[in-house]
DNA sequence: AACTATTTTTAAGTATACTTAAAAATTTAT
DNA sequence: ATAAATTTTTAAGTATACTTAAAAATAGTT
C-alpha cells in the first residue's frame, strides 16, 4: 500500500484515540492536504475496505485499517527506539527519519529490529510499540505534569509531540524518557508547573506541561 | 527529489560503468518500465539538468546527476553495512531493504550511519562506498574468480550480484564477503572453477566465477 | 427557528510516473 | 547497399494523489 494511504489510515487511527470527531477535515489539517482530497482518499479507502465511510459521517477504521495503522506506527517506533540507540541525533530529527522509514520497512526487518532491541514495549518517547500482532499489551498509568502533585519526584514516561521547539526545550533541560524529576509547584490559577530536574528549575507553562507524562517513582510500568 | 528519478539516474550511473551504451533501452529494462517511460524520464531528468539527452543518442549524467546518484549509492551501501552487521539476514533480503531505504535517508542519517560503522570503504558485497562528498578513493585490486590461478588462496572481496539464488547459494557454502578460498583446479574449455571452501570442493560454473571477485592472500585492499 | 459560519462534498483540473500502439530512426545482417 | 530487425520516439491514455472553486449539508449562534 501507497505512503499516502499508510498516513492517512495512521492519522485516522491515531485522531480515533483522541477524539470522537474523526472527519475527513482534522485528517486533512494533521496530513497537510485539502479537505477535499481527505474526502477523496476516504472514499478511495473504503473501497479498498481500509475504513467505513459514509457521508458526512465519521470515518471509522475496519479491523484491516487498524492492523495497517498498527503495523506502521509499530514500525515508526521500533525505528525510532533503534536510531535512539544507536545515534546520537535529537528526537525530533529521529522523529522525522522514522517518518519516512516506518513506509519502507518490510515486517521481517520490523521484527528483527524488535528482536535486535529485546522486543520492547515503548520507544523513546514512551509511546507503546504494538508488537507483531498489532497488540499493545502495555497499561498505561502515567499521567501529565500537570496533574502531578506537588513535592513529588516522577519518572518521565512520555514526551507527546512532534514538535521540533519542544524537543529542544527538552533537551536541553534534560527532560528525557526514564530521567527524574521532581515537582517543586503547581501553579494551579496561572496554569503552571514548577519543576526540578538535574538541580535547575523550571517553569512549563501549560502547554508543555500536558504532553509531558510521567509515572511515580515506585512505578511497575519502568520496564526497561 | 522522487524515488523514480533517484532510480532512474542510480541506473544510468551503473550502466555508465558496465557498457558504453547507455540509452533508454536499457536503463528501462534495468527498471522494469517500457523504454517509452525511460525516454519521458530522460527528457524530464534533462530539463532538471540531472542528464544530457539528445534524441537517439547516449544517456549521460551531468555532475549534478552523477553526485546524485553517488549520494543514494552510498546510502545503499551504508544500509547494506549497518544490516549486515546488526541482523542474521540474508544479503539477498538486506538488499532488498536497502533499495526502499536509500531513497528515505537523510544525508545526516547517513553520515550518522558511516561514523557508526567507522567509515567502512566497503560494503558487505564488496562494493565501495562513496563519501559524503560522493568520492570513491579505493584502488580495487580485485578480479574475479574465473581470472585466479590454480592452487592459490584468496580473500572473497566481492559478490557482484541482485540474485536471490546466487546469495542463498553464496550463504549455504560459506562464500561471503572477507572469508578465503582456494582454487583447486580452472576448466579453461569448460569455463568451470573449482574452489575449496570450509574444507568443501565446489565446482562453479562461468555464471558464477565472473561474479564473485578475489584479492590476493597478502592484498593490501583487506582494510576492515 | 432561522440565519450564519463551517465543514464536507462534488467537480474540474494538474503533475508524476507509468502504460500501449504506432511512427521514425538506427542498427544488424545478408 | 539494402532489407529486416531492433530501438527510440511520439502520441494518446491511465492511476494516484493531490489542487482550487463552488455547491450542499451540517453545526453553531442568536
Amino acid at each position: 500500500m501507497s505512503v499516502a494511504v499508510e498516513n492517512f489510515v495512521k492519522a485516522v487511527y491515531k485522531n480515533a484515540k483522541r477524539t470522537n470527531d474523526t472527519k475527513p477535515g482534522i485528517i486533512a489539517k494533521e496530513l497537510g492536504i485539502s479537505n477535499a482530497a481527505a474526502t477523496d482518499m476516504a472514499k478511495k479507502l473504503a473501497v479498498k475496505d481500509l475504513l467505513h465511510y459514509e457521508k458526512y459521517q465519521e470515518l471509522k477504521l475496519t479491523v484491516k485499517g487498524n492492523q495497517m495503522a498498527l503495523n506502521v506506527i509499530r514500525k515508526h517506533r521500533l525505528w525510532e527506539s533503534l536510531l535512539f540507540k544507536m545515534f546520537d541525533m535529537s528526537l525530533h530529527d529521529i522523529h522525522r527519519e522514522a517518518e519516512l522509514l516506518e513506509h519502507q520497512t518490510s515486517d521481517l526487518l520490523a521484527n528483527k529490529i524488535s528482536e535486535y532491541l529485546g522486543n520492547p514495549k515503548f520507544d523513546p518517547h514512551g509511546d507503546p510499540i504494538p508488537d507483531k500482532n498489532g497488540i499493545i499489551t502495555t497499561t498505561d498509568t502515567s499521567f501529565t505534569l500537570s496533574k502531578a502533585n506537588e513535592g513529588k519526584t516522577y519518572i518521565i514516561s512520555r514526551l507527546m509531540s512532534d514538535d521540533k521547539e519542544f524537543f529542544d526545550f527538552c533537551a536541553q533541560h534534560g527532560l528525557k524518557y526514564g530521567n527524574t524529576i521532581t515537582v517543586s509547584k503547581q501553579f494551579i490559577k496561572n496554569k503552571m508547573t514548577q519543576i526540578v530536574v538535574n538541580n535547575n528549575t523550571i517553569l512549563l507553562n501549560e502547554d508543555f506541561s500536558t504532553i509531558i507524562y510521567v509515572n511515580e517513582n515506585e512505578s511497575k510500568n519502568v520496564q526497561h
